[in-house]
DNA sequence: CGTAGGGTTGAAACGATTCAAACCTAGTGG
DNA sequence: CCACTAGGTTTGAATCGTTTCAACCCTACG
């Protein structure tokens, strides 16, 4: 685990190269890089630090704030009555969470850090006031939330239709993308989720998720060191997912 | 299949009883009952008549439209590159279909009406104008959105955490709740899609689903008579379904 | 060095799928 | 009115993928 190098406050900059070359320093979602200065003002300060293992919010929580990762990873989850857990999905820097809560102004599922995490609050209100004043946060904002839709989407099309190896595929590849610098290609990854958090995510039991790396590995697909993972062949991984193909279009 | 009955013009009449007593004509989400009357006039106009098998609109095409059931029903679904099916929900009355489109301005699933089905269009860049002006609609219309992503959130956990037949029960009892007039208990349930298409919902094989079907009746928890069920013990339903309680709070 | 938790592996069991066939039912045309 | 068809639905038997249970291994950490 990493020590309090974690800890050294960003300055009220948002991001440094906004939007062209070099390595973005992702704190925002696109989504709300387009939005008025005023409103980025103003949801930059309220930083938070979550250690591993510490909750940002429970099921039952009003809500308060969205929170934006600046750093580190969340895991979103929900319960069945009887105990058992589907993660909903993995968050990294960029990404916003709580807003499944919106509707009912109450937390639906657990959001708890898998490492040391920087989080910035956006106090729900204020946003709400704002995205009223600013036509490009509003647009912004349901952007945002259409967008977790079609997350969503992919994840049901995933969980209903894909099996254990295309699920993992799609997890891992997915995964890159999204920790990936943009200039490193992303064939390496550090896996803050435990086997078992990533088998809660993908509907299947540990063991299997155990099974399909050391598959995976064999078929010299990736490298596993513990949750470390080399993407060799990005291309064969991608083979094994069946992903939703804009293209394509047949009688559904 | 049903006669052109069903194409009675209704007036620009929102809800006959706003929100209390008697059976609610329900054309409009809850999230969006609460918004101005100016709203409500510019969307109430533009209708729309599909019959069974029409799409409304294929992956792909732009967004133009939010559209709002106001009878029959819709299914919305998602292709893998191979071709299988993952239907993404089934919509009936005062559902809003088309929001998964807001984030990239096009639609990434289809939908088709399943029978003949009524909708009204809500111009989208109207709706965004109006929610700009009016903070009820701005408000409903978030609310609206995440309610969509709870929703999905709830198929995930059903998709990656129940067995085939918690799938089932938990399919018949939400569509039960969503179709019920509300004084009439919705024991009775008259099903507008086919085996198939609940299969592609909840992610198993149509022969699995048809068994499923058999095994229930068998148990004297429904009877089926081809698509009309009827529900005979919706409490022993509900114990084959592990729903998410928000008492329940485990390690997660 | 010893422990604890996460991770891996194997064998057996199970649930759901697949393939094949038969069965309804609604709609069609003689 | 009936036979005929086509789709949707049901049923059975064999197969497959994933889970379960149990044991073991590894590695980080005190």
């Amino acid at each position: 685990m990493k020590k309090t190098s974690a800890l050294h406050f960003q300055p009220t900059v948002v991001n440094e190269t906004p939007r062209d070359g070099g390595q973005p320093a992702t704190y925002f979602p696109p989504e709300l890089m387009s939005c008025g200065t005023p409103a980025i003002a103003s949801i930059t300060r309220h930083q938070r630090v979550l250690r591993k293992g510490e909750y940002l919010y429970h099921m039952g929580d009003p809500l308060t704030s969205l929170h934006i990762v600046r750093s580190g990873s969340v895991k979103t989850s929900r319960l069945t009555s009887d105990g058992r857990i589907q993660v909903i999905g993995f968050h990294v820097a960029g990404d916003v969470i709580g807003v499944d809560a919106i509707s009912a102004m109450q937390h639906p599922s657990n959001a708890v850090a898998l490492e040391t995490t920087e989080l910035c609050a956006i106090p729900y209100f204020w946003l709400e006031e704002l995205a009223q004043s600013t036509r490009e946060l509003q647009r912004g904002l349901l952007q945002l939330l259409s967008r977790e839709i079609v997350r969503d989407e992919e994840l049901l099309l995933m969980l209903g239709r894909q099996n254990a190896e295309a699920r993992l595929a799609s997890c891992l590849l997915n995964l890159s993308r999204r920790t990936s610098t943009g200039n490193g290609d992303g064939q390496d990854l550090k896996l803050s989720m435990s086997r078992q958090d990533l088998a809660d995510h993908l509907g299947l039991a540990v063991e299997t998720v155990s099974r399909l790396f050391t598959r995976l590995q064999e078929q010299g697909i990736l490298r596993v060191r513990n949750r470390r993972i080399h993407l060799i062949d990005r291309a064969r991984l991608e083979t094994l997912v069946e992903r939703c193909t804009s293209s394509h279009r047949l009688q559904a």
